[in-house]
DNA sequence: CCCTGAACCTGACCGC
DNA sequence: TGCGGTCAGGTTCAGG
């Protein structure tokens, strides 16, 4: 479900709820995610949280002695509940609070992850190698066709890595792409500095779109209060193949590129 | 190093 | 109603 706008909107509505809040305890009731969940997160009761942040669609809950490193995935999903609700089907872990808030973490498919570490969470092996965040200065054209020299995927391919750039998952692809009147398949060696800068201009105003709005909820994704995003009303292409292009209104055509599905318009996008 | 495809897992949906 | 196939917002890893 969560692509950086989600997992943004996320860390904005759990904050409040957490900063300067102690830890009670954390109850593991299903360890198996995408790596083991380490043990050692049930024992950080009396921690107090100090800020929440988030690294490309990472969250990061920093404590006075060490760092959760979180994960969605693609079904991950947190709301702040009273303490004592009911859990449900797939609520892997509470995060209890002292002033008798949880934060509860539910994920069908179980790729998301809970990791713990005690040094710098930049620095672990999973952040380590990340592209900058797409939403500051350091990802601008010359970056992105610096590193495009004598490489031959596909744009939407490019963009999706995250050791180019963060945050970029299939639906904002789909739709910086359309934006930019790029054709996903194009090769990223064949693209010139113009697309470039102007891909970065579409990626940014997409991912900036979708916060404001908080995020797109397609099936059951809802924000940590529970309530949905609206970024799906404003989507031009992602789950629209077959429909009409919103410009030229010709039918827009759906392929597999990656294993990942990709809608575009092959009038508008070359 | 570059690139592709499999793998991880559950659930919803569609056609027969 | 059931069964098999396909698809889903992500990422790592193995192998050519």
């Amino acid at each position: 479900m969560p692509e950086l706008p989600e997992v943004e909107t996320t860390r904005c509505g759990i904050e409040p709820h957490l900063k300067q809040q102690i830890i009670q305890k954390i109850i593991v009731r299903e360890a198996r995610l995408r790596w083991p969940v380490p043990k050692e997160i049930t024992q950080l009761s009396t921690h107090t949280i100090t800020a929440v942040t988030r690294r490309g669609k990472y969250l990061l809950i920093q404590t006075t002695h060490g760092t959760l490193i979180i994960h969605l995935g693609m079904s991950g999903s947190i709301r702040i509940l009273p303490h004592d609700t009911l859990p449900q089907k797939h609520d892997h872990i509470d995060l209890v609070l002292r002033n008798k808030l949880c934060l509860r973490f539910t994920d069908p498919r179980r790729f998301g992850c809970w990791l713990w570490t005690l040094s710098d969470p930049l620095e672990h092996s999973l952040l380590k190698t990340l592209g900058p965040e797409p939403l500051t200065t350091h990802f601008n054209a010359a970056y992105l066709y610096q590193r495009t020299r004598n490489k031959n995927v596909a744009i939407k391919l490019f963009i999706m890595n995250s050791q180019v750039v963060v945050g970029v998952g299939n639906i904002y692809a789909n739709e910086a792409l359309f934006l930019a009147g790029i054709d996903p398949q194009r090769a990223v060696n064949t693209l010139e500095y113009v697309h470039y800068a102007k891909l970065v201009k579409t990626i940014k105003k997409v991912l900036k779109a979708a916060i404001k709005l908080g995020g797109t909820t397609l099936r059951d994704y809802t924000k940590s209060d529970g309530k949905p995003g609206y970024f799906q009303q404003t989507l031009h292409v992602y789950g629209r193949g077959g429909k009409n292009c919103s410009t030229c209104n010709r039918k827009l055509t759906e392929i597999r590129l990656g294993q990942r599905s990709t809608v575009y318009c092959s009038t508008c996008q070359n």
